[in-house]
DNA sequence: TAATAAAAAACGAACGTTCATTTTTATTGA
DNA sequence: TCAATAAAAATGAACGTTCGTTTTTTATTA
């Protein structure tokens, strides 16, 4: 028969990779046979390799796919974020990072085999100089807040705004992925409610850190 | 020939394991097989049965020596921190977390690979009820920090120092295993001044906190 | 009918585990 | 003190499966 036309074959690989995320996300790339995913893919197995050159190209195909959606979906959280400091976005935003993370935790796992099996060779971009790419998206809004005076002195707001996407991320992996089970002793609610509160306004008291700032002793720390 | 002696079990135990926890930690549970394991422990592949059932009894022996091991040395670290909620203790208390992760990354390698084939059956302890271990360890400090005035109000001392935990975790596992490269765009050291800034004395100018507290709005977060 | 997709069969290699056999050595009796 | 012994430890070939991949056969349709 003719050769299948590019909308085909994009479908039957879509069905092919939806069946082999669905397996490797279970029991990881090893644990995942072609024939697993043949039979839940409803394809032969030697028809398999008529789309993928090796097992190995299918998980990099899912992973290709599964990128842009979450790129896709950060954007989109980015984008609704107008004023990052001010505490009510940030919290906004903890909570859509939950959302992405609750939503996809798949994808995450799929980070971890490739942490394991191909030493993050897929994934380091996730990672790889974040701050900067923070910094392209609110560099202006940063900017104008230290300006304003609204930041302490000594505090880069890049910093803290990946600062915090990083501990929202990892606050909701670890409760979805880690057994955490409510591992900071509160629901998820009141646990954004206090780490926004940490980032905003930090710990200590006034009367506390002004008497810490009457001290000579803590200069690299004290802001 | 009669018993072998209980510490020459051990040392044989001892030495299949790390042989184990090599190839494990390198290439996951699925493609370390029985036999890497027996010839880079220089055991015949019979004999390993003669000192575990399964291969995922060794995998299991490993995590529980492991943990003894970190479990140890979080005892260490933490007995070594005697006023958590003071900066430079706390920014001590991230450098030693620091020297944990990138001494013993291949320990939470071990995780991942319970997350990815186990289902994080044997490391849910890690995080479960991580805040409550906190309070025993430092509930008496973390009350009179409060009775002092020393924190803000509304801002719970164990939520905060389990927080500091995480961050600090978090931050040096991304940069040893997921290729952050520097993903907060400072060194280390940097790293460590500014996220303990950011726990002891947050992130917004007393201006901007003051004008916030004259608002009505932010109940939930403004503490 | 010619070209291509799909399916089926087959490949050698490797897997975890078992087991009959050999080797080792702590104990024993003298 | 030291062979003899018996029981445990160590061995490596072999088992039945399963692996990823290749090759061959069959089905489909412009």
């Amino acid at each position: 028969m003719p050769k299948l036309s590019q909308s085909v074959i994009d479908e039957n690989k879509l069905g092919i990779e939806d069946a082999a995320r669905t397996l490797l996300i279970k029991q990881g790339f090893h644990a995942t046979s072609m024939r697993d995913i043949s039979k839940l893919a409803e394809v032969s197995l030697g028809n398999l390799y008529n789309y993928y050159d090796t097992k190995e190209a299918i998980f990099e195909s899912i992973i290709n796919r599964y990128s842009n959606i979450i790129n896709e979906k950060l954007g989109e959280i980015f984008s609704e974020i107008d004023e990052p400091l001010e505490p009510e976005n940030m919290r906004k935003f903890g909570e859509m990072v939950g959302e992405l993370v609750n939503q996809h935790s798949d994808f995450w796992l799929l980070m971890y085999i490739d942490v394991l099996e191909f030493q993050n060779r897929h994934f380091r971009k996730m990672f790889d100089g974040l701050i900067d790419r923070m910094r392209k998206i609110y560099g202006d809004k940063f900017a104008e807040a230290k300006n304003r005076g609204d930041l302490r002195t000594g505090v880069d707001a890049s910093v803290v705004f990946t600062t915090a996407y990083m501990q929202f991320f990892n606050y909701f992996l670890v409760e979805k992925l880690f057994g955490g089970n409510q591992h900071l002793g509160l629901n998820d609610e009141q646990a954004l409610n206090h780490l926004t509160k940490i980032f905003a306004y930090g710990t200590l008291s006034e009367e506390k850190l002004s008497s810490f700032k009457r001290e000579t002793a803590n200069k690299a720390i004290v802001g």
